[in-house]
RNA sequence: GGGGGCGUAGCUCAGUUGGUUAGAGUGACGGCCUGUCACGCCGUAGGUCGCGGGUUCGAGCCCCGUCGCUCCCGCCA
């Protein structure tokens, strides 16, 4: 007999009955009754009752065993009598009659509990995390993950892609996130950057001559953690493909992102590809935001005109863009449910306020309720009614703000509280879409100049020659530029980001120089990159979906820690390992690197 | 860097207007119990009320500071 297990504790049946087995694993529960003793043992697999009699050998023993305890259990397996089937449990038919017992591992007090489904603290979660990847939850999640990641993997190379590797000690990127920096220990003073994404290796993978690569690749970035956005490192399905327009790349995804939704959806309903797509502007029009929520069926309408109506006097929205957000239903809601909301437009959001009408029936007619009614004719309600398809009983809310994008934005912000509060998600539902045609620069207000507003390495939508050709007077041609640039988006999470690349070195030097970077700048940061295109650089485009968000949004969790198997905190630690942590004097000599440590307050 | 929330037993929490010896559930430990599967019953141990300072006759509670965790803003090409 093998020395720990003949089987495991998730494989038990009626057939097994008669056998003399051995099983290896956790005490799960311990349920002493003085005449006799149950011991749920655990492993990846599954639970098995246990059980041992007083007058039986393997009592004294087994007697001794706590929770979390390892042991090895050998004995016959039998029926339970019919009323002690367990029908919860996939072994509940049958039970171990304890004749030995091995402990191979003890326990001590747990600071968390692994067997039920209390809370407790994230750190001390985090410190033992060893014992909180025993739980069922987690357990589940991080087999999940592997599950989600093979299959991805099957279905990029089902489409023909190869996975390739790209380094982890690479050169800082002057574009983006802040870099990790790991000191080099043979050039003094110089340092390598852990890649925020294998984005410049990916393309140099196209010039030289491979196509349809694909990997899971960790990507890392030091920057502030969200419950969305691991702190340091995360994963990305990064791929790209060569001789390809935005619609090639669309149709080589989607089947992927659906297909593995769907596989694992259990129930939920997955949006068939082909995915809607949205462009950017559309999408910050009518939802405010460029990472939609699609479940919520708010539609943001503007009205700027409506209140620019002569026969408008509501004085406070004057000149500004005016967007109007339909609340369905909210004429119910009570007068506090406008105030809180009015209140976190003015302390959160920074706004004026969020002004409102609810709109009643008035013998066939509909009619404005609410601080700002009297300022509407019955027009302009109409107007604004046959725009935004409120009727009796719904609310609209205002966002009004002299900056456009700040308008939309409340806008946006106010539509996710809406749809929450009122309870108009449709849960159960993975909702996809594109967003599309980007901007390719925004005017940055901080540093009075103009900026890449997201991906610098994405080609222009504009003729070649005419891109080449603009210039400072043409500011408002380059802020209307849209790029090759596009997002996958799934419930209000952005899920990927990608574009057609810019493989013209001409057009990529005159892309950083309208944002400000010198040719010779350009040259020089990016010397490896445009060197290669100037050897003959096919077309070509990608994108890289989250892997972490992707398990995320299919494990129904709410954060990304849940779904990493080793997770740090917020603030960038690994409490188990205690990362980081001080380097000795003597590593430090070796790299050429001394501390100089902020003055303590 | 900034804002909000939280911090009381190993864990989850209660703790009245500032007033006697800070409680419950759960877990741990001991005892009893032959069919439980969140077993049940009895008992025992377990507390720097995050930390420091202040107000007060008296602080878990009020004030100031600080630390930790978390969510958000900034940031994330």
């Amino acid at each position: 007999m093998h020395a720990y297990r003949t089987h495991t504790c998730g494989q038990l049946r009626k057939e097994h009955v008669g056998q003399t087995v051995r099983l290896s694993g956790w005490v799960n529960r311990r349920r002493d009754h003085g005449g006799l003793l149950f011991i749920d043992l655990r492993d990846h697999y599954g639970l098995t009752q246990c059980v041992v009699e007083p007058d039986e050998a393997a009592f004294a023993e087994t007697d001794k065993a706590r929770s979390e305890w390892v042991l090895t259990l050998t004995g016959r397996v039998v029926a339970r009598p019919a009323e002690t089937v367990n029908a919860d449990l996939p072994t509940g038919e049958v039970e171990l009659r304890i004749e030995q017992v091995a402990v191979q591992g003890q326990a001590q007090e747990l600071p968390l509990p692994v067997f039920g489904d209390m809370t407790y603290p994230e750190d001390t979660r985090l410190k033992y995390r060893f014992l909180d990847l025993r739980r069922e939850r987690l357990h589940r999640n991080i087999t999940l993950r592997s599950k989600v990641i093979s299959s991805i993997r099957r279905r990029m190379i089902d489409q023909g892609f190869t996975e390739f590797q790209t380094p982890i000690l690479t050169a800082s990127s002057p574009e983006g996130a802040r870099d990790f920096l790991v000191p080099s220990r043979l050039h003094p003073g110089k340092f390598y950057a852990l890649p925020q994404a294998p984005q410049q290796f990916k393309q140099l993978i196209m010039v030289a001559g491979f196509d349809r690569y694909f990997q899971i690749a960790p990507c890392f970035r030091d920057e502030d953690a969200r419950a969305d956005r691991s702190p340091g490192e995360f994963y990305q399905l990064d791929l790209e493909m060569s001789f390809v327009t935005q619609d090639d790349v669309f149709a080589a995804v989607e089947p992927v992102m659906h297909g593995v939704f769907e596989e694992f959806a259990d129930g939920r309903i997955v949006s068939p590809a082909p995915f809607p797509r949205i462009a950017y502007d559309e999408s910050m029009l009518k939802y405010g935001v460029d990472k939609p929520d699609l479940r919520n069926p708010i539609v943001i309408a503007d009205v700027t005109d409506v209140f620019a109506r002569d026969d408008v006097a509501f004085k406070a929205f004057k000149g500004k863009t005016v967007r109007a957000i339909p609340a369905p239903g909210a004429g119910a809601q009570p007068r506090s449910f406008f105030d809180k909301l009015n209140d976190w437009a003015r302390g959160e959001m920074g706004a004026a306020g969020l002004g409102y009408v609810v709109f009643e029936d008035e013998s066939g007619v509909l009619a404005g309720k609410g601080p700002i009614a009297k300022f509407l004719p019955a027009e302009a309600l109409a107007a604004m009614a046959a725009r935004t398809c409120v009727k009796a009983g719904d609310a609209l809310f205002f966002s009004a703000d002299a900056k456009t994008d700040r308008a939309a934005a409340l806008a946006g912000q106010a539509r996710i509280r809406l749809g929450r509060e009122l309870g108009l998600i449709q849960e159960g539902e993975f909702k996809f879409c594109w967003i599309v045609d980007f901007p390719m620069y925004e005017w940055s207000e901080e540093e009075k100049k103009i900026d890449f507003s997201h991906n610098p390495f994405s080609m222009p939508q504009f003729p070649r020659e005419k891109f080449l050709a603009l210039d400072n007077d043409d500011r408002d041609t380059i802020l209307g530029l849209k790029a090759y640039q596009y997002d996958i988006v799934c419930n209000g999470i952005e899920l990927s980001s990608g574009a057609i690349r810019n493989h013209d070195p001409e057009v990529m030097l005159k892309a950083f120089e309208i944002a400000g970077y010198a040719r010779e700048e350009t040259e020089t940061k990016f010397a490896g990159m445009l060197n290669a295109f100037r050897y003959g650089a096919p077309p070509h485009g990608g994108t890289a979906p989250g892997i972490d968000r992707i398990v995320m949004l299919i494990a129904g969790e709410e954060n990304l820690r849940e779904v990493t198997m080793f997770p740090m905190n917020q603030q960038a630690q690994d409490l188990m390992m205690n990362a980081p942590n001080e380097a000795s004097a003597r590593q430090l000599n070796e790299l050429h690197i001394r501390s100089v440590l902020p003055e303590t307050k």
